[in-house]
DNA sequence: GACTGATGTAGAACGTGTTACAAGTCTAGA
DNA sequence: TCTAGACTTGTAACACGTTCTACATCAGTC
């Protein structure tokens, strides 16, 4: 029912028309609302609750300033995604991560992740959905998440928050954690596995690797 | 620009309506005119110039037929996938994949595959993004492309066409590979990954997990 | 205080996936 | 051959992402 944009637009500036920490004030608090408002759509109703319309009416902006700060819905979303997951590396910055092995605190940090995402079904799929389908234009905010993922990887590999040196092996093994997670988490968002399925499938990528 | 359904629909059936198999002589020749209708479509302009007007047009049926065989687009486009993947097994199956090691015969199923989706770039862009953005409604044609991939791996991990037994580690292996794959030919659609970042990114998972 | 350019608002308009409907056509079985 | 039912067709209508237009507001400058 829902359509999303798949062409590039607005090829002559960043993504975001308004990143998120430039502006004055009341922009970056109109920025703020229309994300609280994309993750409550999206939590409600999954990616096709997630309307332009509602997002505009609901964040009170108009539909063209929607536009003018999110070029498509998937921008929209893939932003809220990566809000979503600087907020966790921040979290995970604070303290070491619980675990004796590389093996267990990584399966901490992704089974904690996972089960949250778990708790809003309806939200993941809008938010992973999104991530899949984005295209070209939508490099920036994939690239971020991409780099929220394997901050927090790196960090319960290592067992500390301050990150040190991760030599060329260990970032592919990072990489191939986070595919890894992602297609489980798609898996899964599309009713192909269970929450016992992803678990065990990202244990025996972990166990495969760190050996 | 351009609109995806995302509800489940056609719940009270097989996704397609019309199975590969099933129907009329008539049935199956109409079936092959819009599959070969849509990868014309997606060769020369991608995911959006897979319009389903478009596609009634010149596979010469009605809208509403083209609707009775495939219940939306992300159908319509990965049953194609499925189609251009299951020749692909066919092939496989004739001899054995060159190379001496496992690791050998694997990389050279896979780049040959990445190579042939990486002529046709806007076609491979079309029919990874629809695989990805498929929702529950698509389990069925999607389950049949996994199949196929692992398939092939499987078969070139073992060096025979003929497929023997296939043990739980080596599916789990098989799995990751196919989700790093499938990662990486995302990326390099999506303009992160060059071809080489491509080929690069599978012989390292393969290293690690054949060692 | 008035001007100007950027930003925001309201709402119409457009394109494409999807659905609905009325009428024609084909097929199996009596 | 005739008929019931399934299948096709052609076309209109609808929904939602996206774009466009005309006007209002606001911040900074003279």
């Amino acid at each position: 029912m829902t359509s999303v944009s798949t062409e590039p637009r607005n090829t002559d500036g960043p993504s975001p028309a308004t990143p998120p920490t430039g502006g004055s004030a009341a922009q970056r608090e109109r920025r703020r609302r229309i994300l609280d408002a994309t993750i409550t759509l999206a939590a409600e109703g999954g990616f096709d609750a997630v309307q332009m319309r509602a997002v505009a009416e609901q964040a009170e902006v108009a539909l063209g300033t929607l536009y003018r700060y999110f070029p498509s819905k998937i921008h929209l979303l893939v932003s809220a995604l990566a809000r979503e997951f600087t907020k966790d590396v921040d979290r995970s910055a604070v303290r070491a991560t619980p675990g004796d092995t590389a093996h267990e605190r990584i399966m901490y940090v992704l089974n904690r992740r996972t089960r949250a995402l778990q708790k809003q079904p309806k939200l993941t799929e809008a938010l992973v959905r999104a991530f899949m389908f984005a295209d070209q234009s939508v490099t920036g905010e994939i690239h971020e998440v991409g780099t929220s993922l394997t901050t927090v990887i790196a960090r319960a590999m290592h067992g500390t928050p301050t990150l040190g040196e991760v030599t060329e092996e260990e970032a592919a093994i990072i990489r191939i954690i986070s595919d890894v997670w992602l297609s489980a988490l798609i898996s899964w968002v599309t009713g192909r596995m269970d929450e016992q399925d992803v678990e065990k499938s990202i244990d025996v990528a972990v166990r495969l690797l760190l050996r």
